[in-house]
DNA sequence: AGATGGATTGACCGTTTGGTTAAGATGATG
DNA sequence: CATCATCTTAACCAAACGGTCAATCCATCT
């Protein structure tokens, strides 16, 4: 019973420190002390290993950023069916922030707070997937398939309906007066319920 | 031609560039000089006039809360027919957040950072409002009217649609490669839409 | 003019913060 | 065992921070 919890190397200890740390207190609320605190190491160890409050910080962002915009991008550069991709990419999505619930708030956070970084460090290279969405869109309008409607609307529409609610959650929870486990059960339903919602909202 | 732009008194002044200082940092991210400077006042008089950034950052969430929060509940109480309430519920947030773009953020920020105070200040007071939404949209499931959707989901969706653009503007911005008017036209466009899409999706 | 009381200020204080430094562990290598 | 680079620490530092204070300003009233 030699207690060996997978002994993470102390740089990797930091990192999940501070990413904890940073999702749960916002870039501004987050202190270095608390990292190296919940790391269980000195504060000048911390410094030793990134040099700074803002290269770690930068770290943590990308790293957030590269961990779930693949995962969406992924999905949509399929060749899959356009409701079958919907339903694909929510699904996927929602198992993922179910199990990440600060990831969402901490990227929009630090997205709009400086948003030149998001736009040069990640998406550039990324938008191609898009374009693939984005014709299929036009496409299956053009051909009647499904209701006119633009794809960055429909684009929007889905992040929309998949991100929000993570965000919004203690809105929900309080207007509706929903305990954790009602959240989580009506998160649970949102997996297949929103993917058809939206079919139903642009099918012919 | 006297010049005077309405003067505010200073308590207003501060009361402003705290609102404009608070949205644009966080509430971490503040700093008192920086309000008192935009205020074109002292640090002193800033805690003379509120006594502590706690209390000043309490104000001001209480402020931005209940400016866009009756204006909705305000449609959602209203006795109009389910469609056209979702039409008017959407264009009013639409209209009023695309004013105050930077409220969204913040209040879903600090929102998530302290629900109790979110839960007990404002919503329990409001929730009345909501159950009428509910049994609305109860009612018109049970007759066939729509299709079978629980309130809660559809309330989601709704909320969902109408902030998240707001939230997620960077990224929009930067998947779609959409300029500033581009932007802009995109979530005009959304006043009517976003309606037309939801009641496309529940229409039976 | 003098007194009164709120509004306003510059100078100051204690604490917290990100960051540094110099001195030691530690462990692999010759 | 000596060497050397990598880790790790306690102690420290300057700057920034929220907050306070005594002193002034200034309009109003007597």
């Amino acid at each position: 019973m030699t207690e060996q919890p997978t002994k993470l190397s102390t740089e990797e200890q930091i990192l999940e420190a501070a990413q904890a740390v940073f999702l749960e207190k916002g870039l501004a609320g987050a202190r270095m002390q608390e990292i190296a605190d919940r790391a269980g190491i000195n504060k000048a160890l911390l410094h030793y290993y990134f040099r700074s409050k803002e290269k770690l910080s930068a770290l943590i962002i990308e790293r957030a950023i590269s961990v779930i915009l693949p995962r969406v991008m992924a999905v949509l550069d399929t060749d899959l069916e356009l409701f079958d991709k919907i339903r694909l990419v929510v699904d996927t999505y929602l198992t993922f922030v179910s199990r990440n619930s600060f990831l969402p708030l901490f990227i929009v956070n630090e997205v709009n707070r400086n948003p030149h970084f998001f736009f040069r460090a990640v998406v550039e290279k990324e938008r191609t997937h898009l374009d693939k969405f984005r014709r299929q869109v036009d496409e299956a309008v053009a051909q009647g398939r499904i209701h006119p409607i633009s794809s960055a609307q429909l684009f929007m529409n889905v992040m929309s309906l998949v991100i929000f609610p993570f965000l919004g959650k203690p809105i929900i929870q309080a207007g509706l007066g929903l305990s954790e486990e009602d959240f989580k059960r009506e998160m649970e339903n949102r997996r297949t319920e929103v993917a058809e919602f939206v079919i139903r909202a642009i099918r012919a």
